[in-house]
DNA sequence: ATGTCATTGTATCAATTTGTGACAATAATA
DNA sequence: TATTATTGTCACAAATTGATACAATGACAT
């Protein structure tokens, strides 16, 4: 039933793994004044889900996780945070992957590691809308950004693993930097506040935002100016690394 | 070499776990001022470890970690919250677990699964030191509170745990209304802020504390006032619970 | 070239929050 | 009844945050 070989890779690799443990992804980008996640579609379903994986027996769980992301995304070195683990008895999700598995036209034998309870730890990562290629995974025909307000509902229970990633980042947006991640190397003090807005769902006085990121002495304002539209051009920043930040 | 039935259940039970998994929890006190940390130490030796312990099959994450708290304080139904999961692939102690057993005079067979690697996920606990019970577990001589100034060093990866359970403390000490939990019933607010202070390491203004917490909403405060030294007795107050903390 | 336009950078003042110190009130003790 | 140490509260200063105003300035139209 699976001739495939890359098929047949990923299904014996599972003594190599950790079990009961995987990873789940929630990838954030940022686009158009908008903020994107990065999902699965899984070949011949309507199923989406959050890119996720396994750990190797012999990989730190850190770098399991800058795997996955990289698998998906073709990213190195990139802003990863732990923000929960879900453990709850019900994950053992047998029966839709075997209806995922069947989109495939593939089908799990009794005993599947894939049929286990799985323990998952939650991941978040911030990256650089432009700089990635999404990568479908060998189950998913789809690897694409959607933008958070209109999220399709996803698979197992990724609902609430979006969610709670969304509350984490929404928590940690002053103390983490996100904007380092999430924006490219050089914007606008009107792109960089269009984030802070998008990510925390309401508007700040453009004035008070200007103030107050400017005396947080993280950014480096670049002498040149943009060419924009008919008015005052404004100034570039990027981010100035003096040991902060990924 | 092992008769105690206890010991052979224990030793037994491994195929009823989840494999890979461990959860390790930081329990914190507060008693005379000091914040403190119940710590296991391991029979003939001067091992000290955080309890811990691992998941039943059929058991959420949440319920082992409040279970292993209950198995070692008598304390049901008590603040626990996740700060981190350790995964480094250097995670695998068997070494250290050969000599623990051989403190019980036990020898662990090869393949056992103690000797694998684990991924932990750190729990920490606020408990009201006054109404725990600290119990060993079966392989420990004693489990006791320690003051935080003057922990032993622990074994595996144990210093790192707790200190990331500090920080997290530190860090989570506003939202997630600490005191509640580490407070007995009543206190005065001089005890409420000793506590702070503590978990801190920092002094802080009493009339502003006052104002402070009173401006949070939290306390009742009881009309009673306390037999306390040659000096204006202070008002004892008490969580006002309106759906907030636990 | 010149004027118009929209947006930008900064300044200003008000409102709120936080930091610091002072002081009267008061249980227990002598 | 006076003394003592600590408590609850207030008053003011300093700092932070919120709201608004306004001059500066690229691009475009004329």
């Amino acid at each position: 039933m699976t001739e495939n070989p890359d098929l047949r890779e990923y299904w014996e690799a599972s003594s190599m793994l950790l079990p009961s443990i995987s990873i789940d992804c929630a990838i954030f980008g940022f686009h158009d004044n908008q903020l994107k996640i990065l999902l699965l579609k899984y070949k011949n379903t309507d199923f989406f889900a959050l890119p996720g994986g396994f750990i190797n027996q012999d990989e730190n769980l850190e770098d399991a996780a800058a795997r996955i992301l990289e698998e998906r995304t073709r990213l190195k070195d990139i802003y990863l945070e732990q923000f929960y683990v879900f453990g709850d008895k019900s994950r053992r999700f047998d029966k839709i992957h075997h209806q995922l598995m069947s989109g495939s036209g593939l089908k799990l034998k009794e005993g599947h590691f894939l049929l286990n309870r799985f323990i998952s730890v939650g991941y978040y990562a911030l990256i650089d809308f432009s700089k990635a290629t999404p990568v479908p995974d060998i189950l998913s025909d789809s690897c694409q950004w959607y933008d958070l307000e209109t999220v399709p509902s996803l698979i197992f229970d990724h609902d609430a693993i979006l969610n709670k990633a969304l509350r984490t980042l929404r928590s940690n947006i002053d103390e983490k930097l996100i904007g380092l991640n999430l924006l490219p190397e050089t914007f606008t003090m009107n792109e960089f506040q269009n984030l802070y807005e998008t990510i925390l769902g309401e508007k700040i006085a453009r004035s008070n935002f200007q103030r107050k990121v400017l005396g947080m002495h993280i950014l480096k304002r670049l002498d040149k100016k943009i060419t924009g539209g008919a008015h005052k051009a404004p100034y570039l920043y990027s981010f100035d690394n003096k040991g902060v930040g990924k």
